[in-house]
DNA sequence: TTTGAAATATGATGAAGGTCATTTTTTCAA
DNA sequence: TTGAAAAAATGACCTTCATCATATTTCAAA
């Protein structure tokens, strides 16, 4: 369970921090940050913001996990990213200068802070590395992008779950895989009863092991096979 | 029909530079550009760089229309983006500073300019303005690629292609969309039959007009209702 | 601990679209 | 201009997966 109050989360002992793009900030600029920004607890299912929305800011995961996603036009959503605990959300809508196309929303209860849009840009400016940081991170996602739009063009269903799975393994490392069906099938992009199916296959196989929510993968090189990687 | 020798092509005069995201360099900065880059020729079909090779530079086309594609397990292509005149190709992956994972090719006779990677990182550093303007198209591309990976996800054949006909009436315009049936379908994420028949269907329905490979809309009302937008 | 609601699971069915085979048309080089 | 190769088109068939209906399990609040 996760403190609850609206403590300050000091950004100089954060351990999520290092192996973030906030990694290369120096100490005063750390401070400037933790002077400036908000923390905030928050519920499982609650919103970060919504699609429509004008960033404000950037969020930045110090405990938690959120779910990037967008809705299709009968209302289902498709998930795009999961961000965990090191990552920040939020900012790429920020530099296009347009409202947000994609929502973010807790998975689980978490702790995430708040840096201005102003604070944040100035940083930028006068920070190469923190620069250079950013246009790194927005290029692997644009790759990534591309790698999940082939995927979803090629693959079918079991391939995409298969492929899925192993992602979801790095983020939810070294616990068990927990998510919803319904958000693992708007992640693979199917329906849920065709997820639900699938998992049974998956588990008879012996490739997984089923606790009511939490999937453990017990046969990575099978999954990496399949996947077709 | 383009020139064909390796003639220069001066920044100072290019037309396709003004609305392009090096329209923001003063004239000592395009001198030096234009200084050190290449100019080069290239036929229908040619290849400006591979999946898994590293990139040295960006490709700046000046005239004619490349397309960025993945090549998935069984070879079928995925294309990703249609690049034309104005548009600068290659740099991506040049930030991420890991191999290509997209490959890119002409679709017709272009003219292509090439900047070698350290000249275009210097400018980088040394021009906000310009370095601005890569975050904001990095980051419009981000958004752009999660409405694909959602219509990938939950559109059917028949409303993607609609969606991509009118995208593709964009990069086109004003001329009419001239891309072989199986381009055509590896963009929009299906088997090349299918694409015939759905263009066929789209024909009959008065939407498209069709002379051998050229297709023009016309009707742009329904084409939009159709994609669900 | 009970109870209702939400999540998960299973079955039956049909449509969308992929694949393979074949024909027709277009393109381009000799 | 013609002939061969590539591209486009059409047909037949079959697999994958979405949808709808319903049953069962899990969870959280009273």
């Amino acid at each position: 369970m996760l403190e609850k109050s609206h403590k300050h989360i000091t950004c100089l002992t954060c351990a999520s921090r290092n192996n973030s793009l906030l990694g290369s900030l120096c100490t005063d600029e750390i401070d400037h940050v933790n002077a400036h920004k908000s923390c905030n607890y928050f519920k499982k299912h609650q919103s970060l913001f919504l699609e429509g929305s004008f960033p404000r800011g950037v969020f930045c995961i110090n405990q938690g996990m959120v779910k990037i996603f967008q809705r299709g036009d009968e209302g289902k959503e498709q998930i795009i990213h999961i961000a965990k605990s090191g990552e920040m959300v939020g900012f790429r809508a920020m530099f296009s200068e347009e409202p947000y196309k994609v929502a973010a929303e807790t998975l689980e209860e978490s702790n995430i802070c708040f840096i201005g849009k102003d604070d944040f840009l100035n940083m930028m400016d006068s920070n190469p590395v923190l620069r250079n940081g950013i246009i790194k991170e927005l290029s692997k996602e644009l790759s990534d992008r591309a790698d999940f739009i082939t995927n979803m063009a090629q693959k079918s269903v079991r391939e995409r779950l298969a492929f899925t799975m192993i992602l979801l393994m790095d983020v939810y490392d070294p616990e068990p895989i927990n998510l919803s069906r319904e958000d693992l099938a708007n992640f693979v992009g199917t329906a849920t009863e065709t997820l639900i199916r699938l998992l049974k296959d998956f588990k008879e196989e012996g490739i997984i092991e089923v606790h009511t929510r939490k999937i453990t993968v017990l046969n990575k090189e099978k999954l990496f096979s399949l996947a077709g990687k």
